[in-house]
DNA sequence: CTTGTTTTATGATTTAAGTCATAAAACGCA
DNA sequence: TGCGTTTTATGACTTAAATCATAAAACAAG
């Protein structure tokens, strides 16, 4: 998104986190602006009994956790690592900064920030009113241009796992198993050795 | 957001949409940018068989339908007067121009952005692993600095419909009727002739 | 290789919320 | 001020998805 020399122009430092890191808290308040370097990042919520939504899924380049950040809000979920990353992390008021020096930079941020809207519009209607298969359909459609899903002579191979795709959609594992197979019956998906192509 | 001023200088114009008027249209390619004068506006989406989600309710001073907008994509759901509204309407490429002539906007964009992207988080969280009572609290509490709830000597004063409330949570009337009978009887919220206090 | 963990899979059972039916109260407007 | 509509309300019942149990396949690590 901003380019890592602006970035560390203005002092930003690159964090490794191993697998399973957290990067911030849900209900703690934001000091650095994130951009990830290499790796993947999810945004989560666990609820009193311990199970977890994912909020969304960051992969290099993106950033992530800004609205609490402009805000001065805590944060509504926290991020973990899902595999080895790397992470440019830039302080609030140096990135503030950068931000009234750069006002160009302004344009994708608000780009960016209506690009998650967006998904976030499409996928609470597709949970609060839709069936399973519509939800995990709608989750993978979407998800080939927003999560980094790769073509190949199959079609795009989705590279969630079920428990995922459950955790995105508020279903139960077993439920998305269920889901992804009758959807392939229909003809909607393949699974090639248990992955999932669209 | 944005001052009546400063829009209507780069050729806004104010529209007048009674009530159950559509603004626009799901599915529909963006072309104003929309801030309410007066009145009520809420994006919602229907599924297959008529069920209803309500995105947000938007009101007096504030702007809706911008993500799409800024992306050039289809509107993910549609824009309807709640009540007789008066809105002003800028044209998209006034709107861009208005945006890169005046940068200090653009933090005010982002503002916003940021603010309903943590409502949605919040929302999306609570419909996916929340039971029944705690979503509705959820919304509630959320709503009292989000949706315009005026306090009175009984406490906030929820000015949502059970149906409202229902089709901003996911959940049907009646459940929602019986979430709120619940949590009176638990002391979290009260209910004087049918309006329902916080 | 072996072993422990994660992922996918399937069947049986339970349950919370949806659905259906019905009605009274409140509201709106002609 | 009367009448149609909307909103709130409650009880009975149905059902879709969650839960529970179990296991095989795949993968990861030592």
């Amino acid at each position: 998104m901003i380019t890592a020399d602006l970035l560390e122009k203005y002092g930003a430092s690159k964090k490794f986190y191993e697998k399973t890191a957290t990067v911030f808290e849900e209900g703690k308040l934001p000091t650095h602006y994130y951009q990830i370097v290499s790796g993947e990042i999810k945004m989560n919520n666990y609820n009193d009994d311990g199970r977890e939504f994912i909020q969304g899924i960051f992969y290099k380049e993106q950033s992530f956790g800004e609205p609490p950040l402009f805000l001065n809000q805590k944060y509504p979920a926290s991020a973990v690592a899902v595999e080895e990353s790397q992470i440019l992390c830039l302080l609030r008021s140096n990135f503030m900064k950068l931000l009234e020096e750069n006002p160009a930079i302004s344009i994708k941020i608000i780009e960016n920030l209506a690009q998650r809207l967006y998904y976030k519009s499409v996928m609470a209607a597709e949970i609060s009113t839709h069936e399973p298969e519509h939800r995990v359909l709608k989750l993978i459609d979407h998800g080939i241009s927003y999560f980094n899903f790769k073509k190949d002579a199959n079609g795009f191979l989705i590279n969630f796992t079920r428990q995922q795709i459950g955790d995105l959609t508020g279903l139960r594992v077993e439920t998305v198993i269920r889901a992804i197979k009758a959807l392939e019956k229909k003809g909607e998906l393949k699974i090639i050795n248990r992955k999932v192509y669209r």
